[in-house]
DNA sequence: GAAAAAATTTACCGCGCGTAAAGTTTTTGT
DNA sequence: ACAAAAACTTTACGCGCGGTAAATTTTTTC
């Protein structure tokens, strides 16, 4: 490694013997010169470490190989999950993306397509707020910019969409538990902040009503992202009033359920599928606490994987210029059996 | 708003009747402009909403108004929202900070500190992974770009450090402990991943032998950053072999305890501070979940907001040109008392 | 071994903005 | 009111790279 410090693209080209427009095909595609050409820069390379100035190259390209990752709540660990992974799918790809979170703030979701705008990337994935979204802004970013939206679905919008297909996740959450015990009733917000939440309604209700039971809705109030305490207090205060149909509940979310199960223990009241249990709680999404939750929670899990790589792979179809009809894909989630139902 | 789309500066500057100097100055700095001038330049960016192109602003500039934050592992909530928070501060002070996570991984780690680079930023702010941490690497970068480290240290690495005071943690809870029952026994990872956690074990031995009383700690094997399911297999086998000599245990951290109190759970032994309990258990962290295990966890409260106003603060101190000399800063913790010990 | 194809070089312009120097206007202080 | 200071405008150039056309070299093909 030569301690000559290399200043620009041209400096470089002469230390490597060959000329600056080469060497810069050779950034934008390695294989597109010669063997013996590219074998020539890549010694250079490891001598000089020498790389194009991003912000110079940025300034002309219309593609930038920027992408933009734009999730609605970070702290939580189930995005955060989901981040990582299609973090890496983009690296891999070539790309770099940059990690946003709205955390649960439409003015900060605008914000950050705003300055996402100024990034000029070539592809951005996005997992809106949901309800507080601010449709009209976001509608007129995915005009402008490719955007793939998961996890949750703004109708109509975005050049495609890819998430889970939540009723199915009730549906099985239902049919395993009507098997194994008493149907259960349901346990959600009053307004929840995710479209997600309703699907799971409806494919709750649908099920129960396919086995030729009554649906029983328990709504607890609250707002904003902290789920776990909504889940708690309002749980608590079901218990109080008696508002829980069934000795077997189903929970909106898992986050949702972890509070309840906090409730439960607070109230010193058992949870589990043994005999000595007067409840059975059950979650959705598979979320990475639930596995350590007292008892660890049943629940169905997301497919982070299908996701992240349906994620990915349909922007990199849409940034190649694959001109793709709106596609809305969801991924079925499966059965976790644990102790808590 | 007209519709009659502004390319560049000089377009801009000639709507507005200024210079395009000038107006490159007023984007700099809004006040170093005339009164009179900045408000023909506010009433023509109402009109005509332009922006300059941040590529070509950055190429020329050294103060890039970019600010990095790295931390070791996203999927944590604690660094999501201490992330979170620092971001905050970072948008509020004028700058553009962008989000990394090393996913607790060496490689990557260097990785983002190789893409920070070429970056250019003002300033980064970076937890780094710790023992698994490539010294060398960071210390080159530290010494390129002004760097504050935060939550983990690296001796004599970064501009400045700012942390927790971990012996105090660990003492404040050993006391606490020892106050309302049996002095307890420590409970860490063989090989932790964070300096932090050595700095916890002296903390607790140190605070044992000042009150007189015998040190003993258990240690779990185990790697990576999946500290729940550790301190759940660690916790399981320690209780199989009687391992724990006192009815009282202090986690090195939170998530370890978290998954202990899943252990204790399986093997339907009780825990909390109420009669019928066999054993107490201590974290250390006030882990966002922390508040919703079963029993609710006893533990120390890192200070999220002095860490980012500190690690925030001193970055911005050190980007303005002024001078300090390395400072070690160390917030003290709370105790926070719940049911499980 | 010559013709065809492919890769490279040369030469030039453009991108959008930073910045310095020199000249002009406005503000400030007494 | 007048000189000094401050702010502004104009001019001119540079940053590091992208892109292209024409000319040249190298490689491939038959």
């Amino acid at each position: 490694m030569s301690d000559q410090t290399i200043k620009n693209m041209e400096e470089f080209a002469a230390v490597s013997g060959i000329s600056r427009p080469t060497v810069s095909k050779y950034f934008h595609d390695p294989n597109s010169v010669r063997v013996s050409t590219r074998e020539k820069i890549e010694k250079a390379l490891e001598q000089y470490d020498y790389r194009p100035n991003i912000f110079a190259m940025n300034q002309n390209r219309k593609l930038t190989k920027n992408v933009g990752i734009v999730v609605p709540y970070l702290a939580d660990p189930f995005f955060a999950e989901l981040a990582r992974n299609i973090e890496d799918r983009c690296i891999a790809a070539g790309f770099r993306p940059t990690l946003y979170s709205s955390h649960g703030k439409q003015s900060l979701e605008n914000d950050i397509l705003e300055s996402l705008r100024s990034l000029k990337p070539s592809g951005v994935l996005m997992a809106p707020l949901g309800r507080s979204s601010d449709r009209s802004v976001i509608e007129k970013f995915c005009a402008d910019v490719p955007t793939v939206l998961f996890d949750s679905s703004i109708p109509d919008v975005g050049a495609s969409f890819i998430g889970s297909d939540n009723p199915q996740f009730a549906s099985l959450m239902v049919e395993y538990l009507c098997r194994t015990g008493e149907p259960p009733c349901f346990f959600e917000m009053a307004n929840p902040s995710n479209p997600n939440a309703n699907k799971r309604r409806q494919g709750y209700i649908a099920a129960m009503e396919r086995l030729g039971h009554t649906p029983a809705i328990i709504k607890v109030g609250g707002e904003g992202w902290n789920f776990e305490e909504i889940g708690r207090r309002g749980g608590k205060e079901a218990l109080e009033t008696n508002a829980f149909t069934s000795n077997t509940i189903l929970c909106s979310n898992d986050r949702l359920a972890i509070g309840l199960l906090a409730a439960f223990y607070e109230t010193r009241v058992r949870v589990g599928r043994l005999e000595d249990c007067t409840y059975r709680v059950a979650g959705q999404d598979d979320h990475p606490f639930s596995r350590f939750t007292c008892p660890p929670l049943t629940t169905i899990a997301q497919d982070y994987e299908a996701i992240s790589i349906g994620a990915v792979d349909t922007l990199l179809k849409l940034v190649e210029g694959q001109d793709i009809s709106r596609t809305v894909t969801l991924c079925e989630g499966k059965l976790i059996m644990r102790d808590s139902a």
